[in-house]
DNA sequence: TTACTGAATTGATCTAAATCAATTAAGATG
DNA sequence: CATCTTAATTGATTTAGATCAATTCAGTAA
């Protein structure tokens, strides 16, 4: 829990499009690490980020955690068809969140056009960045993965953020490795690669800044997988 | 390219629901393992599968495959606010699509509540698919894996399927390799676990029967790890 | 039938990343 | 401030799954 976590202000609160301000809602402040909701519980609100973030996230019963979604500010979350969630919502700054009741917001969606749209919209930009996700998972490697996680972050956060005061994600290295399906290990080893390469500056241990963006988007992609292919087909000696 | 697979008969083909059939469209008859789309393609078409079985797939450059979603009878595919497709679209069987014009389709669901919530709606059950497999990539093993992907088919060929004649999903072991973040050999040699274990019977390479669900139910969520857990636990001798 | 082709299986070996084990650094607390 | 706690880093070792290499099997064609 960051000190200057703590000089909250609701100044750079974001708002739900017109069209969806009207649901009724309780406003609620969650401290970091908070659990809002863990897997098996009851589906029945619906929550919009005002200022915050927050994660999606599965764990087996031996404790593996895999980050599903990151929430940023401006978007919703907790939106299901089931009668359970399938997954854990968390809390990882402190954060402002409209909550909804489920009944109000499925009846004001399913009556406006307007709204659904606006959330449809919304799961189409979810869905092509699970998309992304999945190909990740599946197919890169460590430093790939790693890689992809510091593009993914800056764009992110470029688009989210004008105030400099809230640019950082509070994410620790267990977090990042949950995300990328790696262990807390390999991410730090990576990270010190990359620092070593002169990629990235470590500032703190939640501040990394990208140094070279044009060499992390290329490992991200297919870089170090054409490193080891060209070194296997031109290496002679 | 089975023979019985020449047996095409539009007797059982599916239909959208009344809301998004009016949609304009031309019906075409896609050969297995034809790409519909391919990365980079403009996103200038909406498919809607009649019969058979598609793939959403994106491919690394230096060949590693990974099938991000499936696409069965009755559902909608394509839909996106890219200008170009992020993956491959391949049919898996011989396969009716109705193809429209993005523009069409996207005009008809922005003007008509009841056709976005029917897309809205496959957007939320496709939306859980993908946390699942986010959830399998990142945390399970390779008998885990195995065995979410059999309990996966079992569950959704139930589901969509009464004509026993359309009941097989063409998969090769390449394919769910590709599905399960796995190389083929691993696939192979897990199944020939299982089946040693009496869990499956390998009917024909396509067609693989479940013996003991409850058994692949367990081990697909934990059972394994749990085994590891156990054994480093318990056994003192 | 026999030969041919591509897929699946099985075995041997290798390696990327996990795990195990300290050590170091950074924050938080009294 | 010193102390306590938790996170990050780094090194040594292990291992699950990949890769490499045949072999077997199934499906098709001649």
């Amino acid at each position: 829990m960051l000190a200057n976590d703590k000089n909250y202000s609701d100044q750079f609160l974001l708002n739900p499009s017109p069209e969806l301000s009207d649901i009724k809602y309780k406003r609620h402040i969650f401290e970091p690490h908070v659990f809002i909701k863990q897997e098996g519980d009851v589906a029945d609100s619906v929550f919009f980020v005002e200022s915050g973030f927050l994660t999606m996230s599965k764990t087996t019963c031996d404790g593996r955690r895999q980050i599903i979604n990151f929430v940023f500010p401006g978007e919703y979350c907790g939106i299901s068809k089931r009668k359970k969630y399938i997954y854990d919502i968390e809390c990882l700054s402190f954060s402002s969140l409209r909550i909804m009741s489920r009944h109000d917001f499925e009846s004001s969606v399913g009556s406006n056009i307007g709204m659904i749209k606006e959330i449809y919209d919304q799961m189409i930009i979810w869905s092509d960045g699970m998309d992304e996700l999945i190909f990740l998972l599946g197919t890169k490697t460590s430093e790939a993965k790693t890689a992809s996680f510091l593009v993914f972050l800056h764009i992110r956060q470029q688009r989210y953020f004008t105030d400099p005061s809230y640019k950082e994600i509070p994410l620790s290295r267990t977090d990042i490795g949950d995300f990328l399906g790696l262990r807390v290990e390999t991410v730090s080893r990576t990270l010190s690669k990359f620092k070593k390469l002169n990629l990235i500056e470590i500032i703190a241990n939640n501040r990394i800044k990208i140094l070279n963006f044009k060499s992390l988007a290329k490992i991200a992609d297919i870089e170090n997988r054409w490193k080891q292919w060209d070194q296997k087909h031109t290496h002679h000696s």
